[in-house]
DNA sequence: ATAAAATAACTGACTAGTCAGTCATAATTA
DNA sequence: TAATTATGACTGACTAGTCAGTTATTTTAT
């Protein structure tokens, strides 16, 4: 737990016992993602993690302490490996501030929005001042790391002239949104009215980087 | 149930009893939405909700005939005053489109976002996948109701010279996504990253004005 | 190798508690 | 008084979490 750092270092033996332990972990991961993903944190039933993951319910005891770390271990083994991507991209090549902005925006659509991790977005909403753990842990592990890689390519492009000088409060959270609002929309309005993530993302991306422009 | 329209029209007589029963009725309503803000549907006590009312749990058996019915009822009551008020927007006197898209964006800060509905939009997002009656109702006189307004008002600017031709997929959305994102973030990560609504505010129209100006 | 012993992982019936919804009784109002 | 409205004790269905017992795997001894 807590081991943010991808855990797979020197190459264990990893006896049969320890990777059926593995698996079994990672189903149950998965399995709680599907059904809290279903039904929410309150109404998810541990019978129904523990069945979608092959397994009785009392193993799922054996593996997490309870519905809570259960829930907030899922959120994190879910969010690890996104985050040091996105340190990647604070460090970047020499590209134009437009073109790392598209790049980031992209990035975050088909990582997060294409993917069920939109789904931990919305449980976050929805259940995050119930968990004001996780609400912290995602804020300082996702959203600030994902506002420094953009207040960076925003600074490169003030500097470099593209940008006008805009520092206004919230002005990061204002050129996301338009991304969290897509997640959302999917997951819950979709059925009534469908969006084209595809063509969603350029107009995103068109009314952000005209708003920033020079 | 489902009279959209302010039911206050001719004004009966109302007897005691009748005035009382409004009053509960009300009361019972209020209590919902502190209750269900508060702890999300699923964790909600109806005994708690009658607490909050002063009244014994029977009695909102009285007036709603389920958990479900209530907090339908809940959402649909605190939106209905605000439907008609979107409608006004649409009628608007002569204004340049910049001013009334500034005017519309300042009242669904104002009647939203600072307001406790801003509870129900979260509650929304949340419980909308698990209330598919209430997530259409929502996006029929709420979301699509917004959406008209703003539609109209950038027709307007296009037409008059001050936006430029736009009218990408998901362009309203873009439009609004701030404003959402205020209020989620105002209830969920405020503690970590504190939001003041009003500056916010001013970028936020910053940032999109100029993205559709011409 | 093979069997026996030891350990680790798993199971599901069970407990203890919760809560939506009901209903017999009491209070209020007309 | 009669009718309406309110109460809160009660019920029954449901579920998080436990634990005595079972099964699978690994180790040790022959």
């Amino acid at each position: 737990m807590s081991d943010l750092v991808d855990a797979s270092s020197d190459a264990a033996p990893l006896s049969r016992r320890e990777q059926q332990k593995e698996e079994k972990n990672k189903a149950l991961i998965d399995a709680a993602l599907a059904v809290f993903s279903r039904v929410g944190f309150a109404a998810a039933k541990m019978d129904d993690v523990a069945r979608e993951a092959g397994v009785s319910k009392g193993t799922v005891y054996l593996y997490f302490e309870s519905k809570e770390q259960l829930f907030e271990e899922m959120v994190k083994v879910n969010m690890a490996p996104l985050m040091s991507e996105i340190a990647e991209n604070l460090a970047r090549p020499s590209m134009s501030a437009t073109e790392r902005l598209k790049a980031h925006m992209k990035f975050f659509y088909t990582k997060i929005l294409n993917t069920n991790r939109r789904q931990i977005m919305r449980l976050i909403m929805a259940e995050g001042p119930n968990f004001p753990h996780l609400a912290e842990f995602y804020h300082a592990n996702v959203l600030s790391r994902g506002q420094a890689v953009i207040k960076a390519i925003i600074q490169q492009g003030i500097d470099e002239g593209e940008f006008r000088q805009m520092q206004g409060h919230g002005l990061i959270q204002n050129i996301v949104a338009g991304a969290l609002v897509a997640g959302i929309w999917k997951l819950v309005f979709d059925p009534f009215q469908p969006l084209d993530l595809d063509a969603y993302f350029d107009t995103h991306v068109d009314l952000i980087l005209n708003g920033l422009k020079a």
